[in-house]
DNA sequence: CATGAATGAGATTTCATTCAT
DNA sequence: AATGAATGAAATCTCATTCAT
């Protein structure tokens, strides 16, 4: 039973191991480009293990992204029903959660952007996309409805809470992407935690009434 | 005379005609998927024709970036250089002029934005790509500069220029990336502008110390 | 137009020139070991000119099937049709016209007898697979038909008449097959015309009551 | 002793259990399609366990025609040999052994008629071939003597010997192709071997002179 | 000039076979 | 003895680019 045991181990690690070199690769050269040769030799594995652990390279791509935001979703989640925070604090930590996921899986980013585009996904990658909306939706319809609450107190700008959502999010995403495509160019030491905290200050302040906050509960 | 002259104008309709096609097919496909053959089929030409305008595909893509690019450059010197508008006025017109360029030729902003990435272009590519960062670096000036001075003028928040320059620049991006994404998924009236207006609305909001703007001139 | 149409008959001709190869290749080798480089080779064009002709390896060896299939099918009616010959004239008809088909394209046979078995066809071939069956279930029924009336006329034992159709239909695949199989142990002169005559001599001899014969028209 | 007794005859039931899967699978899918692991899978064992049996996927597939084939040289032969039998009532008994071993193992047959090509077949499978070839001829002579022996007496119709040979060997080899095919068709009820007999039937009428049959010995 | 056709080079995918346990 | 995992080698298919007309 050990045995058996160890090579379940062993098996999830190579997975593992398959997984991160994906990610590495997926990450500099982008779906189409990158290769599956590409990936075997970043895993120091033959290129037949890989199939022998997904079925093709889009199945290899999915599983990637499907992991990861649903780490992001529960993060979200247990923010979202967390009733000691103030809606000011959610987003903070709403930002938080983003970062770590992002931080650690750009790729996902990447998708849930439409980075690699429609076109050139195949039939079981659009059964992935159709997951990842969905899950993407979920995340959103939280920050939704959190907006909505600071904007029936009075504590943000009457606007529509989607607006919000978009720019909140938008302004996220293009950081990152942006950080990326700096570093890229520039590599060097990395303020981008800090960059991103301002942009959430400045964005908060923007929209808030200047009404005092809500120091209590959110819900 | 005549004949030389409808050659010539000929000659430049054709190429126009060839980077229509190939920002449409680009911007649908990326650059590793679109096809010459598809781009030819765009623009209604037999394959090796695209091959007498552009010396490959790689060219074809650089050059359909760096007139757009170069464009936007004009743009916002022109703005820049304008002393008769406020600094908020300046970065108003600032965002039109990235609208109007980025509406017009999304793929542009997908290169700055590094989303076709480094390894997989060329040697031709990485050429056009140094271009592009020059001419990006360019424009990201004339933004700091702006912030710089409304920091100074004590109407903006005292924070490092290129702070603002990332965030204003960044959510841009973004808004523009996730309007993308968002009508891949649902397609359906455009509120592209009013979302974008209000969220520099809100950036400029969370920027502003709340002292009395300038009236006058920026420079 | 002397240029396109030269074109257009160059281009028929190379498609022949494929199909011709493929053929030879598909005949010897089956649709699963033969490959796209050996008839390339056959053909004498490079592997991805086959490719600008035919979609995929499946679409090509059904194209073979279907012309040729065709065409039997054209025969075996004109002869069914034919009032001025005997029943017993149009069988021996029928067996030229299967004769002179199936030497000329082996393949045929080989699919018709599903020899190329079903669980190693893909989705397009299942296709052809269909269009087979349809008009080889044609010829049957005409086959058919003839013997029904043989047995009506009391020329024939009176037997099912699809017995009939299948017997013939078996010993003609049958010496066709095994015709192969033996020159492939040992070539030599091709005695097989003669064989498939005397079979279908005793074939008849085998069927008929004895009865005189009709010597009129059959329809 | 028990021990020792025990591990051989598990060691034969295991490899007839790879046998059986081997030939269901090999008839299903046919040789080139057929996998390694397809077998493993059918026979409910590991994938290395297979070759622990067999040298390699050849050697497999060869072992599984000599078997058959062998097992029907030996009912030809006692047939053959039995001098109590007429010659018609030989030839039923041919056409009875026959269809039992194919009926019990396809493949073979397909071997036989070169289903799977030549080309396709590696050194030790052409040995197979040989192998069967000569089994094959052993059998068809015993055939050919019949068939003289009845020429000689009369009763068949005065042609060579290999002509009756080959006109039974192929109406029985069509049948059972066709019969296959039919049934992937259109799965039914199995009237085949009463179709084989009657084709029997009629192939022995088409034969006979009509002279009184021999009621005595063949031999 | 414009172009259809041909192709080399390279990517994905499959599978028989070996190996370590 | 039995096996799951790893992989080299080979097959299918794609596409940027060239060439002859």
């Amino acid at each position: 039973m050990g045995i058996k045991e160890r090579r379940i181990r062993e098996k999830e690690m190579r997975q593992q191991q398959i997984v991160t070199a994906a990610k590495q690769v997926f990450l500099h050269k982008g779906l189409k480009s990158a290769t599956i040769e590409d990936i075997a030799i970043e895993a120091e594995l033959g290129v037949a293990t890989i199939y022998a652990y997904f079925k093709n390279k889009d199945e290899l791509y999915a599983s990637l992204n499907l992991i990861t935001l649903e780490y992001l979703v529960d993060q979200v989640e247990i923010v979202y029903h967390n009733d000691s925070l103030s809606i000011e604090q959610k987003i903070i930590k709403f930002k938080d959660a983003m970062y770590n996921t992002f931080r650690f899986d750009p790729v996902l980013l990447r998708n849930i952007f439409r980075v690699e585009l429609e076109e050139t996904l195949t039939a079981l990658s659009r059964e992935l996309l159709e997951q990842i909306n969905q899950l993407t939706r979920k995340i959103l319809t939280m920050f939704a409805n959190i907006f909505d609450e600071g904007v029936k107190q009075g504590i943000f700008l009457p606007r529509h809470k989607m607006l919000f959502v978009d720019i909140m999010w938008s302004t996220f995403a293009g950081l990152v992407i942006w950080e990326g495509a700096k570093t890229a160019i520039n590599p060097k030491k990395d303020f981008f935690k800090s960059s991103l905290d301002e942009a959430f200050d400045i964005f908060l302040r923007g929209i808030k009434t200047g009404k005092a906050t809500d120091k209590g509960k959110s819900k």
